[in-house]
DNA sequence: GATGAATGAGTATTCATTCAT
DNA sequence: TATGAATGAATACTCATTCAT
């Protein structure tokens, strides 16, 4: 007879859905699978969970909570803004490629039009990366560094496409443009190439005053 | 009563797939689904297609040849390479938005890790779309309109993962930058960011030079 | 489009249904299976046997016939009964082994409770095998070459039943005396001991007159 | 209402998988109508047994099983050979009778090749009844009551179908033969003379002389 | 807290057969 | 005569969940 520990038990479920969830999405995997994967009885994933969609819940929280880890201190001190938004972009970077669970898990909550997110109060709401993001910027736009009168929530909206789009389209970008976004030097280099794009634009800057400004 | 329309019975099965595969994923749905949808036999989608997965990947084929489509005629003419990239992401943006279908199944398939992309030689990788967008680049660095060194097939990322983000995360991203981004003036301003930050970056021009070009 | 040639479709489905339905049996073979390997359309079936169940039948009546040309000869002229015997066993015995459609389709019958021996007239219950068989003994009989008093019927059905076990219980036999009957030699021998022991049985003749007779 | 037995679920399961398998063949029985059959909600056969195919596995080795049961005493003792086999003989000749299951399930299995017999250890391969036909064959010979020179393998055949021949080819021969075997007291006979036929075979004793030993 | 037997609705797929052309 | 689209019931098997122990 296993021992009984509550909490190894709830633990390992979490784990393991966590695990299957984010590997194959929710309809892909079976109850069976996770008490399998867990090495628990069945009736537990009811017992702690109440049903399979809360545990899912469950498991989004445990992973989205992770991105609050991100980055607390990465924005402090009195370096320039440019170099300030660069590691905080680096921060977010990695942790999206060194956190697929949850650069999937946020995907299949997308696609499934966020009918989970919606109820619990998750970590993504009230997101402390972001506020950090943003504030960032306004002190940029505030020295001067910046462009005065950038649209801040576009911007945020912005960085985050451009760093989640080497992790989530992965393989329809392999196929399309030709490189393997799972090597980790093209992912490197596709960070850098971000930086420079989100810092100077592909326009030169000789040439910027004929055009630029144009629209606001 | 039996009519007897080949065409017609193929084509209603492809629209319900299209449909409720987009809109729920693949385990979600299930081929009792379909037929009901389509309003055709169940045995048509085996007479047809073989199975469940060989009618998703019509779907997918389907659907991927829709992006063929776009922009053939935008990027010709004689206009500067800043109009001509505008306009051709103007046009991706917008196919985004009035296919949402396709930025489900790119996600779908990019969830299930291609898998379905890998065979079949879809339109995806032969992409007509993404030749344009690179060729415009090209005449930018050529005539001198873009920065030189630019690394094109990173800048197509990027230009791809503008684009995409507000399609495929409008969930998560409604919560936690607090945009609505179902509301049409939001996407169109959205649209103009982008374009800014395309061309420009967020770096005040004046103060580019100690910066600029540090990093190749 | 096909050539009409009615006589080859028929022959083309037949063929294929004694080769499938002695094969697996009549509810492991689908129609279209059958109409597979006869290259043939599906409503063929119908137009010419009726139902799957008629084509079996049509199956049953083609391969029981060709029982029929078994030994028309072999047991004529004036050998003596022992010679006649064995050559009329050794037909069988020989029948039975190139003819694997005939026992298996024999076997799915009796099976099946004959039903559909039952129906249609068979070749199988107007047997002129059968009856020259008995003849041959009778005629042993009578010469005093076999014992008198033999019971006809009986010894018909195990004289079928010695040749009818190598061809029928292959595979367990194969594994529980361990001989491999699907050995030419093997079933050369088998044939030879099977003459030897219903010529002689397995008593020294020595013994038999205190043991013989005793039962009727 | 559930009752929560699993040792009678399973025995129901694995009762009326013989019967109905017995009586239909693997392929023409449907797990609905075992679950039916047994009252048994159909989710068990795969909680108990895997699937359809294991169920038969499984009921070919209780079936088989019983084989072992079968004449454990009757070849022991003081008696002469040739009254040892003859009751060896009975008991297996009854025992098929006893066991129209037996008889049957060998029979598909042999149709379909002896796929799952082949696997798994049955009873059927190293089975003590036909060691103790064999024994007593063996001390037969030794004793001088039977011919020399017997080849014990290819008499086991023999003797099986002998036997064997009564049970499974009942429907065609009641045709082809005009007896019905399924009158005991037709079957009693059959026996009878199978063991005249066994001892002595066919031919007058006092014509043996010119005729035996010509094959080896 | 933990076990695994039990349930009934649901899964994708295949069946023999018929109909319109 | 021949074609292949159409049908609805049946196939083996899996699902999330609950119950008795």
């Amino acid at each position: 007879m296993r021992r009984r520990d509550p909490d190894r038990t709830r633990l390992r479920l979490l784990e393991a859905a966590i695990r299957l969830f984010s590997a194959r999405g929710y309809h892909a995997v079976s109850v069976d699978e996770i008490v399998a994967t867990a090495d628990v009885n069945k009736r537990m994933v009811y017992h702690y969970f109440g049903d399979k969609k809360a545990l899912l819940q469950a498991a989004l929280a445990e992973v989205y909570g992770r991105l609050e880890c991100v980055e607390v201190q990465a924005a402090g001190g009195e370096s320039p803004p440019r170099e300030k938004l660069t590691r905080v972009l680096r921060g977010y970077f990695e942790f999206l490629d060194r956190n697929p669970e949850f650069v999937r898990l946020v995907l299949w909550e997308n696609l499934e039009r966020g009918r989970l997110l919606a109820k619990g109060r998750h970590a993504l709401s009230k997101n402390p990366f972001l506020k950090k993001l943003g504030q960032v910027i306004e002190e940029g736009m505030a020295s001067g560094d910046f462009h005065e009168g950038i649209d801040i929530p576009h911007l945020l909206i912005h960085l985050i496409g451009l760093c989640f789009i080497y992790h989530s389209n992965r393989y329809s970008l392999t196929q399309s443009v030709g490189l393997d976004l799972s090597d980790p030097k093209v992912k490197a280099r596709g960070l850098t190439q971000v930086l420079r794009l989100v810092f100077e634009g592909i326009e030169r800057p000789d040439r910027l005053a004929s055009n630029s400004r144009k629209k606001k």
